[in-house]
RNA sequence: GCCGAUGUGGCUCAGUGGUAGAGCACUCGAUUCGUAAUCGAGCGGUCGCGGGUUCAAAUCCCGCCAUCGGCUCCA
């Protein structure tokens, strides 16, 4: 098994306009009492100020979350941005008031009452929800109040008036119900100091700079065509370096796991998905079926193109007769899968609608499982672990008992859930449990990433599945010569190519490692008469396997230079009469800055046991 | 899909009713240069698309598309 050698740190950036200016510590609401005061205080302080400048708005609710806070109002008119200012200015008056901040207890009738004299339904069906008395409540002076746990500050010019911000409007449903009503979300954020919020707001910036979208744009990796379609990338020629890289990897390593490589079309008959229950339980997320005629189309025979490639690989197993012998047999295929994501969720690579899945099947026998899965989830860290990927969480997801949106047995359910929670119970792999996050077909352990901006996505997924071997009638011959039914493990590392791409990307800032870089190394002469030997040496180095090429723009050493940081190349060799003369280059790290001349011989063998082994030049 | 914002040359952006601009990139010329931008000239845009208002629309109005931030949904 190969692993990078651990590094100690990320690669500097280099250029003067990246530097990373030491990090004070900004602690997150989660972590810090005051901040929870701050921010709740702040929230009330902010609907209060939007019921007197928009009077026919009612309160919902107005948690903290982890960088601020947010409040939701059922308005009839949607606040625009231009409204942030006002009711910022309003708030910075209720501040200034000097407010004292008074908790109350109340019994649950006096509480009922007093919402109902300021007609507010929200607030009473959250009443409802509260266990328990006594109530408490929460006075802004004697002018606004509202049901609340607390805690407060305890007056309203203990908020810093330029400590805090509104940010951004938002629809959001009521209960988080997309059938309920929809209501105007105000996001803000608060601190104890303006120093605190002006920190935040320069670390928000600096996480712009390392967005994937950006990134992507910069380097060169990937495009998006309009011409094309929302959420169906194209993948440049530097950008496919990157991924063939990446597949080649995970080949190399499923190889030396037992896995068999297959491949499957990206369209099938819809009738496959009638058997494996997509069509009953996915059919909102798939491109519509083709039909060949009307008659077809009425009788829902036509072929639609493949969300997930499971059904394809069932079919390779079903094909022959299988014995205990055979498994587990794990069928792996980078399988390009196509989902119809709704227009608003699309995003950069992170949410698309055509995607590649590192997929493989595994048909176990039922006394194979918990080994079969343990190796799976050693396969997934180890890749982790190569990729230097350490900020991942892992989640139990299960089914949602009360949700219909699930096939099979509450007893097949049960067994599956129960492998996975044996699974990293001796694995001691730290989870918590996602209620209602499971496949249609299956409970999953899912490794969640964060992305520059803190959202959370699942890229590696392993899953027990009980339900699609009943549903294929799956088999295989026993030592006893019965027929017996195998179970499956359905299994990503990666979870998708694009996905994965979209935060390595940003994990890196730009900066591939160089064995993933699209370009490892670039000759830069210092002037056009270097030409020949820089371009000799680059064909040496081609010829070892690396990705190098040399600048022939004939600009100036400094612009060279300039390009090639920019273009975040890992190894950059100046080539000038002394290095003609002593067969030598001048070497410059992304990461390290000059390293001096060092002759071309060394520079090659450095170069490719550094690609060969996953390591830095 | 829902709420809000945005859309001007390849890229980043200025222009808010009166004949489309800048920097970078690109091409050409001069310079032959040693660790983050040499100088000059040139090329390049149906101002996202469609409709409307107006003597006149990048600019105002309507519809659509795409992107961004959320919600809902998910690798």
């Amino acid at each position: 098994m190969k692993f990078m050698p651990a590094k100690e740190s990320v690669p500097s950036q280099a250029s003067p306009s990246e530097e990373p200016s030491e990090k004070s510590h900004l602690p997150k609401t989660s972590e810090s009492e005051s901040l929870k005061k701050i921010r709740h205080t702040t929230s009330h302080i902010m609907a209060m100020a939007v019921q007197k400048l928009f009077p026919k708005a009612q309160v919902t609710i107005g948690p903290w979350i982890e960088n601020g806070f947010y409040y939701d109002f059922d308005n009839p008119e949607p606040f625009t941005e231009k409204d942030l200012k006002a009711i910022r200015k309003e708030m910075i008056k209720i501040i200034n008031r000097k407010l004292p901040v008074i908790r109350e207890e109340v019994s649950r009738e006096e509480a009922e009452r007093r919402i109902k004299a300021i007609n507010e339904p929200y607030k009473l069906e959250i009443l409802a929800d509260i266990q328990g008395d006594p109530i408490t409540i929460y006075h802004l002076g004697d002018q606004w109040w509202d049901l609340c746990a607390g805690p407060h500050v305890e007056n309203t010019a203990d908020i810093h008036p330029d400590a805090f911000d509104l940010e951004s409007v938002a629809g959001a449903y009521w209960r988080g119900d997309e059938n309920k009503a929809q209501l105007q979300r105000i996001y803000g954020t608060a601190w104890e100091s303006p120093e605190q919020l002006a920190e935040y707001k320069r670390r928000k910036e600096e996480a712009l700079r390392r967005d994937h979208r950006k990134l992507g744009k910069e380097l060169g990796l990937f495009i998006f065509a309009d011409p094309v379609g929302p959420g169906l990338p194209l993948w440049t020629p530097k950008g496919t370096v990157v991924r063939s890289l990446l597949e080649d990897f995970l080949k190399q390593e499923q190889l030396k796991r037992g896995y068999l490589p297959v491949v499957t079309p990206h369209i099938a008959r819809v009738d496959l998905f009638k058997i494996s229950g997509h069509w009953q339980k996915y059919k909102e997320d798939m491109f519509p079926m083709m039909a060949e005629d009307e008659e077809s189309e009425q009788h829902e025979q036509g072929f639609v193109l493949k969300p997930m490639n499971c059904p394809f690989h069932i079919q390779i197993y079903k094909s022959e007769l299988r014995s205990y012998r055979d498994l587990p047999m794990r069928l792996a295929e980078f399988g390009t899968v196509y989902r119809f994501e709704q227009s608003g969720e699309l995003g950069g690579l992170t949410r698309v609608r055509g995607f590649t899945v590192d997929d493989s099947h595994l048909f176990v026998t039922p006394e194979q499982l918990d080994q079969e899965f343990l190796n799976v989830v050693d396969l997934i860290l180890s890749v982790f672990k190569s990729l230097q990927l350490k900020n991942f969480r892992a989640r139990l997801s299960f089914r949602d008992p009360d949700s219909d949106k699930y096939i099979g047995s509450d007893d097949a359910w049960d067994k599956a859930q129960s492998a996975i929670r044996r699974a990293v119970e001796t694995l001691g792999l730290p989870h918590f449990e996602g209620i209602g996050e499971a496949a249609f077909y299956g409970p999953k352990l899912d490794f969640i990433f964060q992305d520059v901006l803190d959202r959370e996505w699942q890229l590696g997924t392993v899953q027990v599945d009980y339900n699609l071997p009943e549903r294929f009638e799956l088999e295989y011959v026993a030592e006893d010569g019965t027929r017996k039914r195998p179970v499956m493990i359905h299994r990503a590392p990666f979870g998708s190519l694009e996905r994965l791409i979209g935060i390595l990307i940003e994990e890196y800032a730009g900066d591939f490692p160089l064995w993933l870089a699209p370009i490892q190394a670039r000759l830069l002469p210092v002037a056009e008469e270097f030409l020949p030997y820089a371009k000799q040496v680059v064909e040496q180095m081609q010829a070892l396997g690396l990705r190098a090429e040399v600048d022939t723009s004939g600009d100036r050493l400094g612009k060279l230079i300039r390009n090639a940081e920019k273009d975040k190349i890992p190894v950059m060799a100046v080539v000038g009469a002394k290095e003609v003369e002593s067969n030598a280059l001048s070497i410059r790290t992304r990461a390290s800055g000059e390293l001096g001349a060092i002759p071309v011989s060394e520079v090659l063998e450095r170069l490719k046991h550094a690609n060969e082994n996953y390591g830095q030049f």
